[in-house]
DNA sequence: GTCTATTACTTCCCATTGGGAAGTAGCTTG
DNA sequence: CAAGCTACTTCCCAATGGGAAGTAATAGAC
């Protein structure tokens, strides 16, 4: 069963093949800001600074490209209030949530398998 | 009881935490060489130009960059045969063979779903 | 003995991206 | 009328990504 994906309408996809779109959202989700952001909307949609401060050490520009990205694949919704001080939130589409999945698969194994890696713990041993 | 990785030495670590060196093995993996890497050699050792075949479209410099860094944290394994043509192979450790569990759900979700995101809306910067 | 092929890389160099600091907009409170 | 709130931009620089081409060592062809 090989597939490229260039070639066929609805062959099946390949992540291997250069040419396919899967590439692309394999590169945006394969991503540390994007699997932290997608994980953290798990929780119900959240404001742009609650996501700042959950995503720890993202600036303000960086959470905004990624987001914006998320949102234009249809990962997540950003619905805007109009209001005062501004208030704009965003929220997992199906697709979003479905996608949670595996990169909260992901995240858990990077924690409980942190110990089993070389470079890692600074901590006193 | 929330777990900032830096203070507790078998502290549950966090990937939202900033100093927790989970951020730098999650950067490590969720990366489209990586991820597509490890995926690779699951169906046992391989050589680098076989890998650099699989992975379409990956240049020399990227994929030895990809290989060297996932050898440092203990996913995979450098094997050099001494001979004439140079002779490496590359194997996952068995700490890579894990980690390809969530990686391969993660690939399949992306050529499951890609139907259903918005093809490359292009983002402006 | 020189030429060519093979394998697994380096090195160079440039374009894209990541990232911090600070600025912006609009209204509301003191 | 300056300060503050929220959600961003903008500026600028450093790190990373990525392609083209070069390297090393030797076997085999000619």
């Amino acid at each position: 069963m090989t597939a490229s994906c260039p070639s066929g309408q609805h062959a099946h996809h390949d992540v291997y093949a250069a040419q396919c779109p899967c590439r692309t959202l394999l590169d945006l989700l394969a991503n540390k800001w994007s699997a932290l952001a997608i994980g953290a909307l798990e929780n119900g949609p959240q404001r742009f600074g609650e996501l700042q401060r959950k995503l720890q050490g993202v600036s303000p520009k960086v959470l905004t490209q990624t987001l914006r990205r998320l949102e234009a694949f249809g990962i997540l919704d950003r619905t805007v209030y109009p209001a005062v001080p501004p208030h704009v939130e965003y929220s997992l589409t199906p697709l979003g949530q479905s996608a949670a999945i595996p990169l909260n698969a992901l995240r858990s194994w990077v924690e409980e398998n942190i110990d089993h890696a070389f470079p890692a713990a600074p901590v006193a041993g």
